[in-house]
RNA sequence: GGCCCCGUCGUCUAGCGGUUAGGACACCGGCCUUUCACGCCGGCGGCACGGGUUCGAGUCCCGUCGGGGUCACCA
């Protein structure tokens, strides 16, 4: 068995024929979590740079763990991300019809057998074949069984015993699997409910996806699957497998893409980061949506498993931070100062100012509101870090600036330039350094040692807190 | 265990027979500077191992080791 990368050229030719149809087929089983969130985007990815189309289905069929909550939650996820699907939502729960269709078609051409093996049958011959050292293989008399029993029975798959199934995977290569290596699975319950092999290739083939882009876990079930398209006549798609994300520890494997949301991370910078495991353009890091769209192809896609890099992640985000739009900036970060206790309007010019002051300070928007909170606090409200304000507020530093904030006073039009002027006028006159007030200035007005430069920091606190937060600064 | 896939700095990756093996995050220095960031400059650090093929191998072949996936009347 070899894995070669197929000659791409027979495949670039088909797609131009004929349009791309690709999907995104979640068990609503609980949330988004990031492998699947990279899945969807690469599907997305690939239908919108070929212009072709991104549909939606749920695959809803196991009732016990399936709940719309689920369902709803991978929804919202996926807006939020920016992934719109194309056409309506196919749930694999309304289309039982079309699955007893099918699954007749299997019965009536004699592509499918009753097995009446037991679970007690199974368990023994595996059991068997692994205390020989072999593999178990599903292989019992039923199949070639001439009369039928009035037993409990499946429908089981008859795969062809000789041969080998071959696909061209866009990203793993030329796939050969020998056929006595693939088992006559079961297709379908004694009542007919189908089960995933099945069902997968009667809804892919429903909505004419030509492209099957899924985790390099379903590899395996491929051959099968291909088994089935063929003794159903139907088209078989081309496939590609990702590879998988490793190394996600059990708290960021459950986390959904929401949590990543309420952490403060940017749809645009986590779209970015989860794009580039497995996927690359040269040397580029950072790549606007638009920018991936046009630049991503599964022809680029690795072969190897990557894992989570949550430091690389932050930056990322931290670029698109810097890079966002400053009103798009102020909107998103609103509610996240409500979440510090801080109501403010997206389009209050302070608040736009504050943004394009501390965008360079942040790694998300709840660095980005919980640092800009003390812009918006009551100046009598101020939270300060005692150590920097035990360090700096010294007898003379105090002085200083009860001293500066009777000149600010002075200053009619507070523009950065006028404060900065004033204050150099008044260190000159003093014979002090700016080193000398800047630190304690910053405590005075920020509450940290940390900040902005001092003349913006004053420009947006605006006069009349500036001067209040200068002057009630008392040494201890 | 059978079958399949993978293996370049700690991490994400570029590389597609001839490169001083490049970039990014992180880390360590330095610069900038009113602090913290941002930014800029520099440093550390890698082709898993062993055989072949070839004038020449990170790139091709085989093996070993390591990692992963899969072996349901779940999806």
């Amino acid at each position: 068995m070899s894995a070669r990368r197929p000659n791409p050229n027979g495949s670039e030719k088909r797609m131009i024929m004929s349009e791309v149809r690709v999907r995104f087929a979640p068990s609503p089983t609980g949330v988004l979590h990031l492998g699947g969130a990279r899945t969807a985007l690469f599907n997305y990815l690939f239908a919108r740079h070929t212009g072709g189309k991104f549909l939606l289905r749920i695959e809803d069929t196991d009732r016990e763990r399936s709940t719309d909550e689920s369902t709803q939650a991978i929804i919202d996820a996926m807006n939020w991300l920016g992934m719109h699907h194309d056409e309506e939502i196919v749930y694999q729960s309304k289309r039982i019809d079309a699955h007893r269709e099918a699954l007749d078609t299997l019965i009536a051409q004699k592509s499918v057998y009753k097995c009446y093996c037991t679970a007690e049958d199974r368990n023994k011959a595996r059991e068997k074949a692994e205390a020989e050292g072999g593999s178990y293989i599903h292989r019992c008399d039923c199949r070639d069984m001439e009369t039928e029993k009035e037993e409990a029975f499946v429908w089981r798959f008859r795969m062809p015993k000789e041969g080998e199934t071959v696909f061209d995977d866009i990203v793993q290569g030329t796939i050969t699997t020998a056929n006595r290596e693939i088992e006559d699975l079961v297709v379908a319950r004694q009542d007919g409910s189908p089960l995933y092999n099945f069902v997968v290739v009667v809804d892919d083939a429903f909505q004419r996806v030509t492209h099957v882009v899924r985790g390099k876990d379903h590899l395996t079930n491929t051959p099968k699957q291909i088994q089935i398209y063929q003794a159903l006549g139907l088209p078989v798609p081309k496939f590609a497998h990702l590879p998988l994300i490793l190394g996600l520890s059990k708290r960021l494997r459950s986390a959904g893409v929401e949590s990543y949301r309420d952490q403060g991370y940017l749809a645009s910078g986590l779209n970015n980061y989860i794009s580039r495991l497995g996927w690359s353009h040269g040397d580029q890091e950072i790549f606007t949506f638009a920018e991936i769209i046009e630049k991503f192809d599964l022809k680029d896609v690795n072969r190897s498993e990557g894992s989570l890099d949550m430091q690389k992640m932050e930056w990322v985000n931290q670029q698109h931070l810097q890079n966002c739009d400053g009103a798009m900036l102020a909107e998103l970060v609103v509610p996240f100062l409500a979440k510090e206790g801080i109501v403010v309007n997206a389009a209050d010019g302070k608040l736009l100012a504050a943004v394009e002051t501390m965008r360079a300070r942040a790694k998300t928007l709840v660095e980005l509101a919980q640092n800009m909170k003390f812009y918006f606090v009551a100046d009598d409200q101020l939270e300060f870090d005692e150590k920097a304000r035990a360090k700096f507020y010294t007898e003379t530093a105090v002085t200083y600036l009860q001293e500066m904030a009777e000149n600010l006073a002075e200053v009619s039009e507070w523009t950065e330039e006028a404060i900065s002027e004033n204050v150099n006028t008044y260190i000159a006159q003093k014979g002090i350094k700016l080193k000398d007030v800047a630190q304690p200035s910053r405590v005075a007005l920020v509450g940290r040692a940390a900040g902005p430069g001092l003349w913006e920091t004053m420009a947006v606190l605006g006069k009349e807190s500036s001067l209040k937060r200068l002057t009630q600064a008392k040494s201890e």
